[in-house]
RNA sequence: GGCCGAGUACCCAAGUGGACUAAGGGGACGGAUUGCAAAUCCGUUAUUCAUGGGUUCGAAUCCCAUCUCGGCCUCCA
């Protein structure tokens, strides 16, 4: 089954091939987090987006390399191109490391860290995310563990992103200005533009309320991007032939991705993909530099790119108090499968609106489909006359998927064919040579791409964590009560667990219980 | 000012010219079940797709205009 995809280059939707010449291996780019900070969940949707994208193609037999950078280069607040103005990224996270430890309000996993020392304060931030992303499901953490290759860091690969900047000069891509930076000149790359859209003569220089009017001054093109920066003071820096500094920050993308995903194929990838705002300039910046370097045509052939999340209909920002890590979450009792699953639900391509409410309903659609689950896993060898209706909505599930990622018209089938099993009765009578281990596998194949179940799953062990005794406790004096007749005290049991966060549910076979979701 | 998206039921959200008398989930309502709830199971819930025109045998889907919302135009996923 063909994969279309939009692609962001050509603003279309396209069949997806890869460059691999036996058409298997799939090479794929991620731009990940900058590690000053915890991630929040519009940078998750991002990325869980790419990891739907890598397991759909895994879903329709390709082989997918997927890198994702941690960037731990301590760029600016203000970081224009030419000037870097503002504090040092870096140095703003040690400072607030720096205060949380001396008012005691240091994570537990952080009090031992060094707050001074900007590697230790990247560590921190970058450990933290691998922790997210891990409990997110996202499929390629797991791989880097065995493989650390798989998500680099910058700060291992200035030496590459020296060599660039000196093949750009050699070039002409790049100059020395007065100011004693090195800038890419866009002058000097025609295509630049052809991804976002923002050519040179379309630019109107200071939009966006960011530049420094005098670096504009020194640089031929007010579109002109710093490609090394010299700077002693700068709390991260490394010699360089244009004195002791820093690289510009796109840099990192093209020399990693180039090393890593693009050694065979002269700097070209298949993929590549990142939020929307790195759209411009970063992407469109990497796409000039890597080839004004390699003189390829392209770069990634394809880019893929996520829609912004907004939370509760309005953008997501720290004074609204709509701003949420994937920690704020769980700590209000969120399951990481339902934060997973309403961060995929929408198109990546369309603003997605995060709200309790929704974060709830999915909580639902997954308990609905553990149900399944382990009712086709329980009745596994029961026989079935006919495939099954998972077994006959897999091709549309994947249809539904190689459509540019139609995630709800995938669910929506799902839901179809799953409606077609009581679950809360035994499997009808039949001799047929087909099973009920097929309607598991079925299930299994469209969970990969999901990567929900095991969520849940592990989800339900973690609930250790909790007075499980305690719970049980009162859940079995409230049944002794029940037995009892005693009906004021039962209920009087089944607040008290409420106001612990904990939801009963007395099924047939017992009592049950669930943490509740908070807003 | 330039470029790019979006507006489908109470909410989330598919569908992008003909099997749409518009998926799916949540909610709500009715039924089964229950000490009462919750959960679960069954059923019902948009003659209509922001608005106004147009193209067409046929439009939620294409075109034009209007309104509304959002993003990018050198911090940002």
């Amino acid at each position: 089954m063909t994969l279309r995809l939009y692609n962001t280059l050509t603003n279309q939707e396209e069949d997806f091939t890869p460059l691999d010449p036996t058409g298997k291996r799939v090479t794929f780019y991620s731009c990940g987090p900058t590690v000053y900070d915890y991630a929040h969940i519009g940078n998750f949707r991002s990325f869980l987006n790419a990891d739907v994208l890598r397991r759909t193609l895994e879903l329709v037999g390709y082989e997918v390399v997927h890198v994702m950078n941690m960037t731990d280069v301590g760029h600016m607040t203000d970081d224009d191109i030419a000037d870097g103005a503002g504090e040092d990224k870096m140095q703003v996270a040690a400072t607030r490391l720096l205060e949380a430890k001396k008012s005691g309000n240091l994570p537990q996993d952080a009090s031992d860290i060094d707050p001074t020392d900007p590697y230790a304060v990247a560590d921190f931030y970058a450990d933290a995310f691998v922790d997210d992303a891990r409990r997110l499901g996202l499929k390629l953490i797991h791989e880097a563990d065995e493989r650390p290759e798989l998500m680099p860091r910058p700060t291992r690969y200035i030496e590459p992103m020296i060599q660039l900047v000196k093949t750009l000069i050699e070039n002409d891509h790049a100059y020395l200005a007065d100011d004693g930076v090195v800038y890419f000149s866009v002058q000097s790359f025609p295509a630049y533009g052809r991804l976002s859209g923002n050519s040179p003569d379309k630019i109107r220089s200071g939009e966006g309320g960011r530049v420094n009017e005098a670096t504009q001054a020194v640089k031929k093109h007010p579109a002109d991007f710093m490609l090394w920066k010299p700077d002693p003071s700068h709390v991260m820096k490394w010699p360089s032939p244009w004195g002791e500094g820093y690289p510009g920050w796109h840099l990192e993308c093209s020399v990693m991705a180039m090393a890593l995903l693009g050694a065979e194929t002269d700097g070209v990838i298949d993929l590549h993909s990142g939020g929307e705002d790195n759209i411009f300039p970063h992407h469109e910046c990497e796409i000039a530099q890597t080839c004004g370097a390699t003189g390829q045509s392209h770069f990634a052939r394809y880019w893929f790119h996520t829609r912004f999340l907004i939370v509760e209909g309005e953008k997501m920002s720290k004074s609204k108090g709509n701003f949420y890590t994937l920690r704020d979450l769980l700590a209000k009792g969120a399951s990481p499968a339902a934060i997973r699953l309403e961060l995929i639900k929408t198109h990546y391509r369309s603003q997605a609106n995060f709200t309790f409410q929704g974060l709830t309903d999915s909580q639902r659609q997954i308990d609905r489909w553990s149900r399944l689950h382990d009712w086709l896993h329980k009745n596994s060898a029961a026989p079935l006359d006919e495939p099954g209706p998972l077994t006959t909505a897999l091709p549309a599930f994947k249809a539904a998927l190689c459509a540019d990622l139609n995630v709800s018209g995938a669910i929506g089938t799902l839901n179809e064919a799953a409606s077609r099993h009581d679950t809360s009765a035994q499997p009808p009578a039949a001799t047929g040579a087909h099973t009920y281990a097929d309607e598991l596998r079925a299930l299994n194949a469209m969970d990969s791409v999901l990567g929900v179940l095991d969520l849940q799953h592990q989800a339900s062990l973690a609930q250790s964590d909790l007075d499980v005794s305690q719970i049980e406790l009162l859940i079995a004096r409230r049944n002794t009560a029940r037995t009892a007749k005693d009906w004021a005290a039962a209920d009087r049991l089944r607040d008290e667990l409420l106001e612990m966060g904990i939801a009963i549910k007395d099924g047939p076979n017992g009592t049950t219980w669930s943490p509740v979701v908070s807003s």
